[in-house]
DNA sequence: GAATAATCGAGACGGTACGTCTGGTCTTGCA
DNA sequence: TGCAAGACCAGACGTACCGTCTCGATTATTC
């Protein structure tokens, strides 16, 4: 990865272009063909690189493919825009954005259909896609800590475990609505997508597992008691 | 669809039996081999089937995928659990077990990863399953209603799009955790789901798109505002 | 409905239309597609009869095939045209005539290939089609007896000896020159072919198998010696 | 054709070992299974070798076979057994000998059949085994005119057909014998023909051409006058 | 500046699956 | 019982990719 090469010493060092035009090669081959027709040879083709030069960088399509798609979750950027809700739908519609875009669509379900099984294939997705972007997840509560929308953390532990709940509902109702339901993850669908994501959190967290749930079935709403409205988040 | 047929009449009638064992021994063959590495001559050979039959009957491994993994989402049901959390909890439960069986995740995701240039396929995809089971939320909103947990509906296209963002959270939200996170979506986690969904969509339908955010910007919750609670869902 | 059927009572007689049919759909088959891309299930189309009804019939396409061909060396005709030589030469002639035709072309060879390795093909088209235009040879013969241009015969065995190695070389090299050196076998090349054989056959029947050769290493063969011409025949 | 092969350079040579493998597997199949009922996935396995690499090199059945036939008639051969008789009938009979082989019966009038259809494979045949072999006419004849058994030519064209005609007439009447008549080329069959050939040949190069037929009803061919007998041979 | 060593392009290699086609057989319902 | 229709099993077809390998030609570092 470095130029200085420092432990691999003698002989010819790879191609730094090569990486990249292999990426990009991928990338089009993606929107040309979609994954179960992208042939690796064509991509070595497009790169204008052998395929040995391809194999010797990465096991398999799997993985390139991964790579691949990961550059393009690079791109999402959270700008301040004044409030955690506008911060939310800022992101979401960002993503959105980059599933519309054939060369994601195709690879990433693709990639995690194949992660099923295949543990490593699993953990490349986490490390290079899930864990990279959730810092936006991160970042964002900050914000809204700094703001004062939040409050602190308290329990490190329901922190994260909140943090993967957001996620999990915010990546996974984007990719349903966009590749299932095939309809846009327009402003208003992404709008009504963040109303129930804070009222919800804001509810389940005055509300901490007490699920004596049965007993009370007239009530509505997750706790049922009508008049025990979780005071507004604080 | 009619045993009398009384149209296509000449010659053999296509074997009944073959369709179900071949659907069978799809749904082996992708516990086995996964989708990627399923191979159609390999199904025929378990369904005790010539090559010809199935191609006869199936335009593609993807259609024939779709039908093998439909099947699977026809056991869910929707017993009577007492409470409106209760259904959602139970329902998402079934789903995650669904998804937790190898014949299931290999395929589906990747049938929707080849959706994705397939309009045809995909629309399959939405009647076979999608719409098909879209029903739970369907029977599980009128049986809150019933209950009164619910009020009953005034706007149908409204109703429609509530339901509509119901089940791209719900089935997102679980495939990701599942596929993507790779984590169980257990009792637990499935109950801090339901929370956010009820209190979420309780306090969207109080604030049908109010949406001056920036001024406020302590309050925390979708509308800021402390006391502005909606009250509580009716 | 029937015409004459014999032997077999009971149930609907077979269509004699459908052998004729048949036949003909094989030839034209024949000669649209050639031995190696003519598939039984195209003839039975082509002769408005369904596949069943073929193999019922023929036991598969060798049999078919030297049945379909069988028909058209029966236009083979020996008209008296004055001579031996004469007589010769138009047989052969017509014999080329069919061989220049494609349906003989290709299906002629293609099956004496298939009998090398079956023995009842092979005996089919001994009889249907060999032994069954040897006739040409023996009434050759017999009308050239007749107008005093051969010798009666002496001994059956030997006649029939001379009559397959005549049969041999007049066969084989038509076919040979018209199959293989794919070249016409026009008036001129037959009337060499004729000169030969006669000529052959004439200085042959004069030289019962005496072959001490070796001892006159010079003169050896009808053209060893220059100026022993056999009188040229007038 | 060269080792040094200069312009194509780039990339792995390819396996001289394979082609030999792949031409003596050919044999082997046709021997076994015969000409129709050879596949060249067989083939390939019998050669140790991917199916790709046989159609890297071969278009197809037709071709292969052509190839894998035509090495056996190489090893005719002409040694010199004394006199112009006694060369043919060697040959004659090393002839029959390899067409008494199955690896040839199977074969030849199988391509022979296809090349009725095929223009490349009939140039290919001509090329490969026809004109090939056509040596042994001419060397025999140069061999005999060493000896003085036949006069040196006069003229080129003459002699070319007279030559053309030796080979259709022998190697004809060989194969008609051996795989339609389906008997025995054995030395007195041999002896026969190569009787009728050499006297056929001397008597028909005393009468050039001149076939003032019909004027002598009467004496018609060598046959004709019982008298004319041409002087045997000695 | 030579030797060494890893890379590069090209393309042949052994495999495997593809989706199609044909060969023969069997199963319908009508005549 | 014959027949048209067409589904059925079996298996070869020729193609396309896979991932590996063998080449000769670069292009660096190290001696």
């Amino acid at each position: 990865m470095q130029s200085s090469t420092p432990a691999g010493r003698a002989g010819r060092p790879r191609s730094a272009a090569a990486d990249t035009a292999i990426l990009a090669a991928t990338r089009a081959a993606l929107v040309d063909l979609g994954w179960s027709k992208l042939a690796l040879g064509d991509v070595a083709t497009r790169a204008g690189v052998a395929k040995t030069t391809l194999y010797r960088r990465w096991a398999g399509k799997n993985e390139l493919v991964v790579d691949a798609v990961a550059e393009l979750f690079d791109e999402l950027e959270l700008p301040d825009r004044g409030s955690l809700a506008a911060d939310i739908e800022g992101v979401v519609l960002q993503f959105a954005a980059i599933l519309a875009r054939p060369e994601a669509r195709s690879g990433l379900m693709a990639v995690v259909a194949e992660s099923t099984r295949d543990d490593a294939l699993r953990e490349r997705i986490r490390t290079s896609i899930v864990e990279r972007q959730k810092r936006l997840v991160l970042e964002g509560r900050a914000r809204a800590q700094a703001r004062g929308e939040l409050p602190p953390e308290t329990d490190a532990t329901e922190a994260a475990r909140t943090a993967d709940l957001i996620f999990d509902v915010v990546a996974g109702a984007v990719v349903h609505r966009t590749l299932v339901s095939a309809r846009a993850a327009d402003e208003e669908w992404v709008r009504g997508l963040t109303q129930v994501l804070l009222w919800g959190l804001a509810g389940a967290a005055g509300e901490p597992g007490d699920r004596g749930d049965g007993g009370d079935g007239g009530g509505v709403g997750p706790g049922g008691g009508a008049d025990a409205e979780p005071a507004a988040p604080r």
